[in-house]
DNA sequence: GATGATTATATTGAACTCTAACTATTATTC
DNA sequence: GAATAATAGTTAGAGTTCAATATAATCATC
């Protein structure tokens, strides 16, 4: 029995949940939370090419392109070459594809978001702030993307 | 925005960190996360079969079947028929599965627990009873298992 | 303008993970 | 004891995910 046993089951846990909920919405709507977090990503970013969705949706670039040769194959989504930059490209929803995402179900489960909306405010925010540590506390090093909060001392005056 | 997008920025950040160390893990020792975890099971538990080590690890039987197969493979576990029921399966570790288990580093990363391991008690308790409650969210009425702490009344006179 | 370094995507290969369907065995019921 | 149901484990198939590599285009330097 280790001393972080605790929260290997609940992540454990969490990502079984989350993954279960996947593969529901992919019966339901034919898309996986992945594939929703694309589109999302496209509609939502100013210049949606695939290596920003990647970075906004934390996977990497590789995975992303996976996830847009499937759908891009179903007609959801498009590459465009609209760039000066003829490496990058351009990724939009096609009309469908912005129908399947506008009637897609949430991307985290139901129950999930009910409960989640039913805490009261501390407590919505406590959970969050936990997560977003343990975030930080993991991927430390690594990802300098997502300016995370600084934790050491706050008032030194180098600019 | 939605309410909820802080949540899953968090918990992909935790779940590609997770993936990431587990890649790591098997460069350096040949397993990854989820062989770990069943080498450990198979260890700790009483009854060894498939279907505990499922349980004790949240992943599905198939799931732990197909990674018993590789480690079977390698010979760092055996399957065996001990039991009068015909249909169960034993698991045992085998001398290298025991070797290579007691020397594989920590299942999380070290820096996350370095971190972890200097927090305030409150500190630590507070993150596990927070992942905690986010996986009893998300379990909800889908697994039955692990006796999550309700999450009532709490002020009874116990200790 | 040629050469080398960097950047943006795509491809490949391996592992993980699930559900659904299957086999073999055990338990139940008549 | 035969028919039916339940349980333990495996197999098959599909999607996700990464690192490593490959390709193409751009930038920097001479």
């Amino acid at each position: 029995m280790k001393d972080y046993d605790d929260i290997l089951i609940s992540l454990r846990q969490i990502t079984r949940a989350i993954d279960i909920h996947s593969r529901n919405l992919q019966k339901q709507t034919g898309l996986t939370t992945s594939q929703l977090l694309v589109l999302e990503a496209i509609q939502k970013l100013e210049v949606p090419t695939p290596g920003s969705v990647a970075k906004e949706i934390v996977l990497s670039q590789a995975t992303v392109t996976s996830l847009l040769d499937r759908m891009e194959k179903r007609g959801l989504i498009k590459r465009e070459k609209r760039d000066q930059d003829k490496r990058s490209v351009w990724l939009a929803l096609s009309a469908e594809g912005t129908e399947i995402l506008n009637s897609a179900p949430d991307i985290l489960q139901t129950e999930f978001l009910d409960k989640y909306r039913h805490l009261e405010d501390w407590e919505r925010q406590m959970l969050v702030a936990a997560l977003g540590r343990v975030a930080a506390m993991m991927n430390a090093n690594k990802l300098d993307a997502s300016p995370i909060l600084t934790s050491g001392e706050i008032g030194d005056s180098s600019t």
